[in-house]
RNA sequence: CGGGGUGUAGCGUAGUCCGGUUAUCGCGCCUGGUUUGGGACCAGGAAAUCGUAGGUUCAAAUCCUACCACCCCGACCA
């Protein structure tokens, strides 16, 4: 098999091939829409597995929202249609028909109210609470749907944008206004806490500008990583609706003391762009490199035999490492297949990202012992078969924290405080990453700035760090410094 | 959606300008054998409606038209 081309020669092409070659995804042949293969969809079950637990152990309940929105409910909020109308897909027909060997629409079959693809489900699910509350008592509605959405983009790249992708969506329904921002930010703090304690991947927590926010929101929270090539990529998002959308679709409830009000709402998301994500952080140029939380083979094991006999001596030890690997609840994966070499196999599981590689071959079996090789580090070392109940659910801690404790020194390296408008110029071009600057706080400075640097407002961090300081482009005064980047 | 490029076996390609036998080579795949501690070797074999649909021609991978998909650069965006 070819080698893996590196990041520092074509970055774009290292992320692709890694996707394909791991056996990831792949395109297919809709435009923008990828074919999730198994051990990437494994990945993705893993994420829907535990965020599944993170809702319902904060009350939230899974329910299921039809895929297509009619129009006119589509059209009730204004920001929203603003937002999302240039990327809908849009079912105008319901039937086919043969016409000179061809199969054609069906012109007699045109829909009476065209249906849109959902590009997110708020105008269905707000339309729907219209009947669904009607008292205090009926509040809050804690919800989430696990669904995939359409969404019509022009530049589609596998696992960060695609035309079609699967995420989760969480719609809730409050009396007040503090209860609703109290929902949001728990969940972004929800999503913070898996990003970085399952996937591994430091996130900065902050609020979008106006301008970035999300179409309809009152506030969007949002968590922003930066990759290996210095680039910023938004990995999850959390809005306080205000009430938004419940003015658009005339969502009351009468409160304890009588009176009709307006209710609160909030919605949250992340989607497959984390795995995408997980690649561009923990890769290497050998290939993927997965959090042991998160891979779908934690261990695999490869034995080094010459014959049938000695393949067999082998295989009976092994038997027993599975048994105690899994006892520790340690996924394990035994490839005796003798079509292919160790030295092929090695190279296999490397571009595979599995965390702990064992190596056993005859020499090992007479001195009674393993060979560990780490992923994260490519480190070797020798142990005996007795303690391998024991290093090796060890070892699967020490590489995640690893992991995040490398991710963390090069996103801390990515960061960089800046005053001056050409040093900030100047960073952009040589480093990236993120740029701490000062910033005025009009969106005519952030359009100004993005149009002569494409660099864009990712994000003001949430942790606060009060600062007096003038605006890197304007010079005008400013309270804090916020996060510039250009972003995928 | 604007500018540029690409599409030939699962993947990467030669051939396309200048139409002419059976479409080239490598990897992969299948069979048999020898191998097996960092991507093994030998021998044999299978696999292509040349992106799709029309057209021109005695003849199209090659020329023309339309469409589709992908890649790069912009604009849009999770």
């Amino acid at each position: 098999m070819a080698q893996l081309t590196s990041r520092r020669e074509d970055y774009s092409k290292w992320y692709n091939e890694i996707i394909i070659k791991a056996n990831l995804a792949e395109t297919s042949n809709v435009r923008g829409c990828m074919i999730i293969k198994p051990y990437g969809f494994a990945i993705w079950e893993k994420i829907q597995n535990i965020l599944n637990k993170k809702f319902k152990n904060t009350g939230h309940d899974n329910i299921y929202f039809p895929l297509f929105i009619p129009k006119s409910l589509f059209s009730k909020e204004a920001c929203h249609i603003d937002g999302f109308s240039q990327e809908c897909a849009v079912v105008t027909h319901y039937r086919l028909k043969k016409k000179d060997n061809n199969i054609i629409i069906d012109p007699e079959a045109k829909l009476e109210e065209e249906l849109i693809v959902r590009p997110t489900s708020e105008t269905i699910i707000w339309h729907t609470y219209r009947r669904w509350i009607k008292s205090y008592r009926d509040l809050p509605i804690l919800i989430n749907q696990w669904a995939n959405i359409i969404r019509w983009e022009m530049h589609t790249r596998l696992f960060l944008r695609t035309s079609e992708c699967l995420w989760q969506e969480g719609h809730t329904a409050h009396t007040n206004k503090k209860e609703a921002v109290c929902e949001a930010k728990q969940m972004l703090n929800i999503y913070t806490n898996f990003i970085e304690n399952y996937m591994a991947i430091p996130v900065i927590q902050g609020v979008k500008t106006a301008i970035e926010r999300f179409a309809g929101a009152e506030e969007t929270y949002c968590i922003e990583a930066i990759m290996q090539n210095g680039k910023a990529l938004q990995i999850g998002t959390s809005h306080f609706l205000g009430q938004n959308f419940s003015k658009a679709f005339n969502v009351k409830f009468t409160n304890n003391k009588g009176y009709q009000e307006y209710v609160w709402g909030t919605s949250w998301g992340i989607s497959t762009r984390l795995i995408g994500a997980l690649i561009m952080i923990h890769s290497d140029d050998k290939g993927l490199v997965l959090p042991p939380k998160l891979a779908p083979i934690q261990t695999v094991i490869i034995p080094i035999f010459k014959n049938e006999e000695q393949l067999k001596r082998i295989t009976k030890i092994v038997s027993n490492i599975k048994n105690i690997l899994k006892e520790n609840n340690i996924s394990v994966f035994y490839d005796d297949r003798n079509i292919y070499t160790p030295g092929w196999k090695f190279n296999e599981y490397e571009l595979k990202g599995v965390p702990i590689r064992i190596n056993i071959g005859i020499k090992d079996l007479e001195k009674g012992m393993v060979e560990i090789v780490r992923r994260d580090n490519l480190n070797k070392q020798f142990v005996n078969y007795n303690y391998i109940g024991k290093i090796i659910p060890e070892l699967l801690t020490i590489i995640q924290k690893n992991l995040f404790k490398k991710a963390l020194e090069r996103r801390n390296n990515f960061i960089t405080k800046v005053d001056d408008y050409n040093e900030f110029k100047k960073i952009l071009n040589e480093k990236g990453g993120f740029i701490l600057a000062h910033w005025d706080g009009t969106s005519e400075t952030e359009k100004k700035i993005k149009l002569d640097t494409k660099t864009t407002i990712r994000c003001i961090p949430l942790k606060k760090s009060k600062e007096k300081g003038k605006c890197i482009y304007s010079g005008k005064p400013s309270n804090q410094r916020v996060f510039f980047a250009k972003a995928y």
